[in-house]
DNA sequence: ATCAAATTCCGAAACGTTTTGGAGACGTGT
DNA sequence: ACACGTCTCCAAAACGTTTCGGAATTTGAT
């Protein structure tokens, strides 16, 4: 409700003066700036967001399209995730603006909307696909934006992820270290790039200790999903001896198949999974899995989305969390 | 980038007629009102909304504050209810922010800044308590606003719920008639207006079968402290043969500490939850739940939110949802 | 005392939209 | 001929901010 104007009868100073005090320039005297500031915190003035945006031509908001999944969208981490942007945006004065599209010819065309009405000064683009149209819209668009998990594209830009391949890599030579020679991959869609990695941390592992890299089963990341995949690997009779799941909830599925079959999980089959969500740790046995911080990530999101906002020169293009190894019952080890 | 500026130069006319040939005022002959919108289309011109807005005072925003408990917010179906009210939004031209603050004083000088700067024409509350101050600061601020769940006051506001109260009802009704008589109530805090429902679902259908309704133990909402809860209960000599928990998060926990005490699921407990998340169909036995749709309820939180900023009538204050009941193995049920 | 430079302030324009209050043209009935 | 109503259109103001280009005043150096 006060504006500048209001401020600025009450003071006896010009509109632009009371701007430009609020705003630090060195161009008014100390005092007044100080008698400025006084008044603006009394009267509660705070600038009108519209009118700034439209002067600036900046929307102060950044962006976030969530891809809703064909049915039901599930992240296990994305509320977390957006509490912590949301934190991290607000104390900058940015607004974090959420819209839903499924990925296809409806998202690029959110995107397309977004950008050309210049609602958002920058994007993030969550649950990062190998070959992302996402990507190569913003970039064209000449636009600020960080993905969460990255393309397989060469083009530079800005991301945060997990070292799922690392990751993968360390609960396999885990595997192979306790005496396993047959062991499964329960793999996500290919098109997330995270599930490539992942992967290939498996592969790479069975590949350097000479052991067969063909137990692979593609599936969508769901439990029942997850079930399904593993039954048919557990049908064979050369089967594996453990199942390195791509994410939490395939493992969770993974586990019902195995009990299913009459094996019991950690002794006869370990099953691991990945991201830790609340039931991995109250499955029978309990989950092995692996763990990234989502507060660390989401802070790193938003830094490097204020980097770029600032045209400041990023440190480095791309961070790479480790993961937290989360050993328990289902791998044989833990309690 | 076009604006109405260039439009009327391109089209020899007014910024006024192209204005409102645009927004349908029957002001403007049909002729000219065609030309003006081919030629919008053509030009692909779009309002640009920090003008709009600063013009018509309104934000064309609905905002959604997250409460982040202490620790990790979570909360099941929080992303879907997210889509949906995405989606819904998008379609009438409305923005969703989203802001993240800890119940508390926080979230109270969140709230009163958003509404100060007048950045949103209308709020959904979410995680409803029942002593709620932001129902009142919002109704005192007189801003629109929609809760999911709802309030013990008795003031008048729009809402939409799941009917934890007959749900609970139902299921205990179930459990005395399958010959329970010992049944458990896992209660989430008592703050919450969800939790207090539930627990006079159990409530009332315990007293009108006239059997003890001592057995309740009050908890948070997760998995860790359902253990706690319900293992407490089962150490009693004269302990229960069924834990109603409030959540599916609860009653995973009491699942574990059943079978940590050696006892069965399902024929020694029946333990039965709330929210039908995707793990709760992974226990083992299966949970026993029962399920908002979410979808419903995120249209249904749409609707009565553009309903306030309409001035339109409300057919309804509150509309509840029923819940369907999932009935599985873990109460000696289904498969 | 004079000129230059620094300091402090301000008027006015601009961002792009919506809306108020007409103005002009044309037809209709008297 | 006149008054009156209907159709179309438009100029200008307003929303509240930022910023450009000075203007007025003071300070400092000679």
């Amino acid at each position: 409700m006060p504006s500048l104007r209001t401020l600025a009868a009450e003071l006896g100073l010009s509109i632009t003066t009371v701007s430009r005090a609020l705003d630090g320039y060195g161009d008014v005297a100390t005092k007044t700036r100080e008698r400025v500031k006084m008044a603006a915190a009394e009267i509660g003035y705070r600038p009108n967001s519209a009118a700034r945006r439209l002067r600036k031509g900046s929307s102060e908001t950044i962006a976030l399209v969530m891809p809703t999944e064909p049915g039901r969208f599930y992240e296990p981490v994305f509320a977390e995730l957006l509490a912590v942007l949301g934190e991290r945006f607000a104390a900058r004065h940015y607004d974090l603006m959420l819209l839903a599209a499924p990925p296809g010819a409806e998202e690029q065309a959110a995107y397309r909307r977004i950008i050309k009405d210049r609602r958002a000064d920058a994007y993030i683009i969550v649950r990062t696909r190998r070959q992302d149209e996402r990507v190569a819209l913003l970039q064209e668009a000449d636009v600020p934006f960080v993905c969460h998990g990255r393309t397989e594209t060469h083009a530079a830009y800005s991301f945060v992820d997990g070292d799922g391949e690392a990751g993968f890599r360390e609960i396999t030579n885990r595997l192979i270290g306790r005496g396993h020679t047959r062991i499964a991959h329960l793999a996500a869609p290919d098109y997330f790039t995270f599930a490539e990695l992942r992967a290939r941390g498996w592969h790479l592992s069975m590949r350097t200790a000479n052991l067969a890299d063909d137990l692979k089963r593609t599936c969508l990341a769901t439990e029942e999903a997850g079930e399904i995949a593993a039954a048919e690997l557990l049908a064979s009779p050369d089967r594996p001896t453990a199942l390195i799941c791509a994410t939490d909830r395939i493992a969770i599925g993974a586990v019902r198949a195995v009990q299913a079959s009459g094996l019991v999980v950690g002794s006869d089959i370990a099953v691991t999974g990945h991201d830790n969500i609340h039931a991995s740790g109250f499955t029978n046995p309990a989950l092995t899995t692996m763990e990234l911080d989502v507060r660390s990530v989401g802070e790193c999101l938003a830094d490097k989305l204020f980097e770029l906002l600032d045209n400041r020169e990023p440190k480095q293009r791309g961070s790479v969390f480790p993961l937290r190894q989360i050993l328990r019952a289902s791998s044989g080890e833990g309690n």
